[in-house]
DNA sequence: TGTACATCAGTGAACGCGCGTTCACTGATGTAC
DNA sequence: TGTACATCAGTGAACGCGCGTTCACTGATGTAC
């Protein structure tokens, strides 16, 4: 059992050093963007060696890349706080939620979906975290789908739809070319309702 | 009048090194994306001393602003070759248009939208340039808007839809999230045909 | 047409910087018997 | 309970690097008269 592991750090063996690099990392990204994480500031500002953090990173990318799965599994969590009762508010909510997350976290989720760190398929576990944040929103829009709510297309192509409104909603606002969820409130909304009334199934009932 | 000054430079007024840097700091963009850009390295290629750069861009930053105007002003060509004879068809058409600029250009369209470089209102013609742009696509939507074909809800809400739409789908192929356009030619068309449906005056006729 | 002068567009050298990463190492910890 | 040993998690020093930017400068060009 490590000694007092959480309260103070042992003078040698640290203890949670990964711990704590991710989560001085956190506050880095959160506050100066991805492009501010560098190993020696960050092993610095820890009261270690620059070289001690290659025990537990093997490189600079990886430890962006297990940021990004904190933040895809923290977006992962607040999808599925949505309520899903009633499967067609669950669509509007998700997306709103979705949206919320952005804005909340606008440089973390800068790095998530940076595009230009770490190709698709360099981290695995990155590429999976993505891909079970992804889920929350696709179950959500199987289950409205398979109750006859939306048209009967296939459900790659409704998610990619939602998808792309969603990240691009997110994107646009928190880079200042549209106006924030907090100026605007209804925008987020009404731009998810155009989506969904297309997405409806007229025919049915 | 300048002595041959698009074909051979002069030797010591170099004669179009502006032009000159622009062109190949856009060819470093597209082939390496914009982290790539350094004005030392750009100036080394060019065969000029670093600081004579200077003489034309007053830091790196004016550079790459420079580089992501020319996109938007290519994005607004682009998408003006849209014709607009039958307004529902240019909707749709300005969306595949755009989307298919981002996956001919997806560094270059990474750097006009990558939010962390240049923090908007830093660079008074970026932020023109990408008004001018966006404003192709906006007018598509008022034309078909004041013939009665669309919803009569706010111009602002339908065009940040739109956008939206069309911004996440380029974002999310470019990164590899959803199948690239060659892949699955018709997605995009599915996808705005679905927003399309959404935002259609149902009322009319 | 010629000349003085201002301005423009380059130059080489240097400043100061922090970066990622590797190396050979040492101190601390855990484990088998 | 004690000891030998493997392993783990740190250390300081160094490599090699290219970066953005400033400085004082010089060569080339354009212009007024």
């Amino acid at each position: 059992m490590k000694p007092e592991a959480s309260s103070r750090a042992a003078s040698y063996h640290h203890g949670n050093l990964p711990e704590q690099a991710l989560q001085l990392g956190l506050e880095t990204v959160r506050e100066q963007g991805d492009t501010a994480i560098a190993l020696r500031a960050l092993a610095k500002q820890l009261g270690v060696s620059a070289p001690a953090l290659y025990r537990h990173f093997s490189d600079r990318d990886s430890l962006l890349a297990e940021l990004a799965i904190f933040g895809f599994k923290a977006l992962r969590r607040r999808l599925q706080t949505v309520d899903q009762t009633d499967p067609e508010q669950a669509l509007v909510n998700i997306g709103l939620v979705y949206v919320a997350f952005a804005q909340d976290e606008p440089n973390l989720y800068r790095l998530m979906f940076g595009g230009r760190v770490l190709p698709k398929g360099a981290h695995p576990g990155l590429d999976q975290a993505g891909r079970d944040a992804f889920q929350v929103l696709e179950d959500t829009i199987a289950g409205a789908q398979s109750l006859g709510l939306l048209k009967p297309l296939p459900l790659s192509l409704m998610t990619a739809a939602a998808w792309s409104l969603v990240h691009g909603l997110s994107q646009l606002t928190i880079d200042g070319h549209l106006p924030l969820a907090d100026a605007e409130p209804q925008l987020a909304e009404g731009v998810l309702g155009l989506l969904l009334d297309g997405s409806r199934n007229r025919h049915q009932q």
